[in-house]
DNA sequence: TAGTAAATTATATTTATTCTAAACTGTTGA
DNA sequence: TCAACAGTTTAGAATAAATATAATTTACTA
């Protein structure tokens, strides 16, 4: 609740007005230090238990796609079954641990330059993200 | 039709029957010098249009999902609304055109290495893929 | 605090994909 | 050659993510 007005003012200053759905989306996006990884479905899940309350499937979608449309939120497609959403919105990267069905960062620092020797008549380059599927070595389960 | 007996030992080999829907579907995938990027309702149409034939829909997700598992097609997540298929299996990137919607092979020569230079403990790399996207490039449209 | 626009919600709809089960076809061995 | 059978195709049903609808509720403003 610590930081429920700071949301709020966020909210009113992006000219989304601060209802209580939203401000609790926020607490669960924003609240966590880290970066923060999740499909709507997730979401749902975490807001009905950790948060205790009860948003519909339809405001969920809403608020998420207002936050993308201010930038607070980032997509990342990965899989075509459900999309994925990062509260990381600067230029970075991606480890997509298999396994877990898990997105995990790669700070841009951490990927050296990606240089694309090619170039296509009339385009420009409007991002470059790296993916990088990762799995369990399991080379010697000693 | 050229090409058909090279599609119907394939299939054989592969322990797949060439019955004549895949033996078509081949030829609209395979036919092309050129790397083929598509989506399953693109698929159907060429199929019914250029191929002038009536494969059931249900047919050619079960054939590209017994294409991909033999190694001819790979997917591509780009898009949560629907998936893109690629004929060209080996290692590359991709430009996506966000105006047309469209793949565009990087080989993977023209992609300078793609250096981490980080690790996840327990975790190793499977593959590192590249997407940029591009979109056109009005910067004075003279 | 009333009026209004914006937001929430339950529900319906859309759409990509998968499933089902009946009809059909390719293969094989007698 | 052809019967038998497993594999394949198919229409249609089912599933599930995402979006739309329209009535109700809420937030803001005067
Ligand atoms: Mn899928
Ligand atoms: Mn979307
Ligand atoms: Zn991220
Ligand atoms: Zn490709």
């Amino acid at each position: 609740m610590a930081y429920a007005d700071q949301y709020i003012d966020k909210l009113r200053k992006s000219g989304i007005r601060p209802t209580k759905q939203r401000i609790k989306i926020c607490e669960v996006l924003f609240d966590a230090e880290k970066t923060f990884h999740f499909t709507i479905k997730e979401l749902v899940r975490i807001i009905e238990n950790q948060a205790n309350m009860k948003v519909s499937l339809a405001t969920v979608y809403n608020t998420v796609h207002a936050f993308m449309k201010k930038g607070y939120l980032k997509e990342i497609p990965l899989n075509a079954s459900q999309s994925y959403y990062d509260t990381n919105v600067t230029h970075h990267h991606h480890f997509f641990d298999e396994d877990e069905n898990k997105l995990i960062d790669i700070h841009q620092d951490d990927v050296g330059e990606v240089i694309i020797k090619r170039t296509i008549p009339g385009k420009k380059i409007r991002s470059v993200e790296v993916i990088a599927k990762i799995v369990s070595d399991n080379q010697s389960q000693k």
